[in-house]
DNA sequence: CAATTAATTGAACAATTGTTCAATTAATTT
DNA sequence: AAATTAATTGAACAATTGTTCAATTAATTG
């Protein structure tokens, strides 16, 4: 990472500052005032670094994006033979642990501003398909070895996409770990469905 | 409708006023004093009727979520024949115009809330709830009428809507209103084929 | 070391936040 | 019509909002 000098740095500590307080009280009730308590500092720094707060939303929009972008990345680079990133990949997806590896209050929160900032939708936007896609190309590369039967993989993509987002956001609302698990096995069944797969009996 | 008195309309509309300004303000940056101009009122007579900021905000999400079921509960009182509705039903739900009855900033803005307040958390909880166990309801009836093929109703109408949930959720980031119908579209037919239908040889 | 650039501080700013309260007007009841 | 209750107003509140700016300290360069 590119982080040589100490602007850098502080720009990022600050970022990182305001999603760390925004888990706790929200992203819209975080305030310059409180990331710079947080840090110890006096507010007139931040504003050093980021002329507006507005310019603070878009870095940190920009943090949570890159957040999530890598966790998807990183599982992409763990191993060798596409069948097995695909296998390793959807059941990581369909799980609890990936979901808690970002906060998805924060996320929810900076998602709702795609409504009224049509800057913030295209970067939404373009996160999102570029995962679709690089999920949609690994799904190609099963299908060539007979892997799966997945006549149009970009569909196939989007369709799990869509469950998968579609299962986190209810799965949010429960309360047991429990019902939150069954959701997801249900949810992750389907997807195996619409690759011609059967979870259990991998071949 | 029992707005009987005074007060109680008063308190609707002030809600209803808060619920407009919020989709051009968002949710969170809508303030008392911002609703009281819009109504020509002193912000003093909303404090009147909601004792804080955070009961108007409570009641503006039971009028959202109360909007929401509405929209379902009319789809299902309008046709007969279980199998007719189910129809009508899945082709409204997977439609442009059925998005457009609701302002999703709003929506998303108070299910942001979800992860901070676990009042908020409930209530998402049971309305989602309802939503499913009717729809399930419903399949159940289509099912014994061999209309559809569907073993589990309850997890088919969990599957059903996450996926809806999750292409909304997608959808709402696009800018081209015919990537958006062409989202609908392919998730619609997976929903007819989740539970054995197939769209166009309706039988 | 001196000079320059960058980082940091603290005081001050007008505007807006949610909320309180006493005073006034309007509606309802006796 | 008088008395009581409810609705509405406007002024005032301390606290917090984002932002500016001149002054000071620290780091880097010549």
């Amino acid at each position: 990472m590119g982080l040589s000098n100490i602007s850098d740095l502080r720009r990022r500590e600050i970022v990182e500052a305001f999603y760390n307080t925004a888990i706790k009280e929200g992203l819209e009730s975080t305030s310059i005032a409180k990331i710079a308590k947080s840090l110890e500092i006096p507010p007139s720094l931040i504003i050093h670094y980021y002329k507006s707060k507005s310019e603070l939303v878009t870095a940190l929009i920009d943090h949570c994006l890159e957040l999530y972008l890598q966790i998807f990345e990183k599982a992409y680079t763990q191993k060798k033979k596409s069948p097995d990133v695909l296998y390793a990949l959807l059941q990581r997806m369909f799980s609890k642990d990936w979901n808690e590896l970002f906060d998805d209050g924060v996320y929810y929160s900076a998602y709702a501003l795609v409504f009224r900032e049509a800057e913030v939708k295209e970067k939404f936007n373009k996160i999102h398909k570029t995962l679709r896609s690089k999920f949609s190309e690994l799904l190609m590369e099963c299908d060539e070895l007979g892997y799966i039967d997945c006549k149009d993989p970009e569909q196939s993509s989007n369709l799990i996409f869509s469950l998968l987002d579609g299962t986190y956001y209810f799965i949010s609302m429960l309360d047991s770990e429990k019902e939150q698990k069954q959701h997801l096995r249900q949810s992750e069944e389907l997807a195996f469905e619409i690759l011609g797969l059967d979870k259990h009996n991998k071949n």
